[in-house]
DNA sequence: TTTTCCTTGTGAACGCGTGCACAAGTTCCG
DNA sequence: CGGAACTTGTGCACGCGTTCACAAGGAAAA
């Protein structure tokens, strides 16, 4: 019964890139990190990398380092990752498509469980081993798989109508890869990432180098970065 | 001739949902947006807004508004998105087939115009128009078409790969999706969507929200977040 | 046991981003 | 022509997040 304290959201943000840095480390092996090294298999500085840490309980020994299977323990147990969170996916296209196949959900938690699509043809079937279903089938299917979490790849115009049913059938958190502003009640969680305005931040920094360069020589700017988008 | 002098990151990151916001008004007619309207359409707040457009310049008028094509235009500029920059992307497997054919980037200026994968039965061929070359094509392809932006949509272990013969072909800004931390030379402008950390950070607080409440009732947190990563 | 070396945990300073609140400027109505 | 209504542009204060720098603690060597 460690509840620890109030984390802070960028703090939150970056605690599934040390458990993805961890999986350098085999399961059930002592071994020790240091915050240097994890703070490179996570691409972030040292010093945030304790901070983070900290904020989860004192599992660090100074002088040695973080015991890493037990790290990833603590951190799979801050995340909730014991659990397993099944996600249903609106919008069966092309993206709807790759995420429902996405095996890097189901290997973090998130096995992809039911698909809903408008498209008769679609429905009814199994799509890569995933059952399709029709809105209206929604609710029950939340229901049936205690569904929690749900992924909006449909067009834009019927982002706000596939919102508004995920709420009603109960679903709590939404991804939604929608380009368009999402209104959710209060109490739901949305993350919206939008693919094209993200290429868009790398064309302004392109642009920019442009006109400050005469035209080729790649001199520049900053390093890189990591994107995910925070709270709509 | 109007250089504007540095515009906040966050600021940077913001321009694109304006620009988006403002596709409610149709091109070439002239209307007048003020800063709260916009900003629900980008979903920000108005003080936000404000402060955005005035580094890039003072192109409202007190007491009525912005005008909507005159922004959208001057955003645009902001933004180089008059230039329109082709992409390739590497990794034709699920996520890469949706990606290629993923109609919001050429809306927005970025089409895909090649894709590169080691499997030698999709080299050579076309996937959804788009001409599939092998990895050692990569820099006479990135050259002939004057390729500045990459996709990085491989599996895990092959990005790094990809992301060296991308910056050795001369692409200066990459958008990855491999759920690795990936190095590249400074000038370089990188940027990492991780999908499966997205919904991590969902996961952790439908956790945390089951903790609070005894295991139903969904009281609860904030309201919405909006996802895009920042620089790697 | 004492010393040396190493790494964590954290207090404190700094800087950026956000939001408030209001002055300045514009239009419209009377 | 005066005033009311409205909206931008921005100075300023506040708060969060990042980073520094170091004391505290632990292991290993002497």
């Amino acid at each position: 019964m460690s509840s620890i304290g109030r984390i802070p959201e960028a703090s939150v943000a970056r605690l599934p890139l040390y458990l993805r840095g961890l999986d350098a480390f085999p399961v059930g092996v002592t071994a020790t990190v240091s915050s240097e090294e994890l703070a490179a298999l996570a691409g972030v500085n040292a010093a945030k990398v304790r901070k983070d840490l900290s904020y989860l309980g004192t599992y660090g020994t100074r002088g040695v380092g973080y015991d890493a299977d037990f790290l990833r323990f603590e951190i799979s147990r801050a995340l909730g990752v014991a659990n397993t969170w099944p996600i249903v996916v609106c919008g069966m296209g092309n993206l709807g498509r790759a995420l429902a196949n996405h095996s890097g959900f189901s290997e973090r938690g998130f096995p992809v469980v039911a698909a809903i699509d408008t498209d008769p043809d679609k429905v009814g079937v199994e799509i890569d081993g995933i059952p399709v279903y029709a809105p209206s089938a929604l609710a029950s299917v939340v229901t049936e798989h205690e569904i929690a979490v749900g992924i909006i790849a449909t067009p834009p115009e019927a982002a706000q109508g596939a919102a508004d049913r995920l709420v009603d059938a109960g679903v709590v958190s939404i991804m939604s890869f929608a380009p368009i502003v999402l209104t959710v009640p209060n109490g739901v969680d949305l993350r919206a990432v939008d693919l094209a305005t993200e290429l868009q931040i790398l064309g302004f920094h392109l642009h920019r180098d442009r006109l400050a360069n005469g035209a080729h020589a790649t001199a520049g700017r900053e390093q890189n970065l990591s994107v995910g988008q925070g709270p709509v």
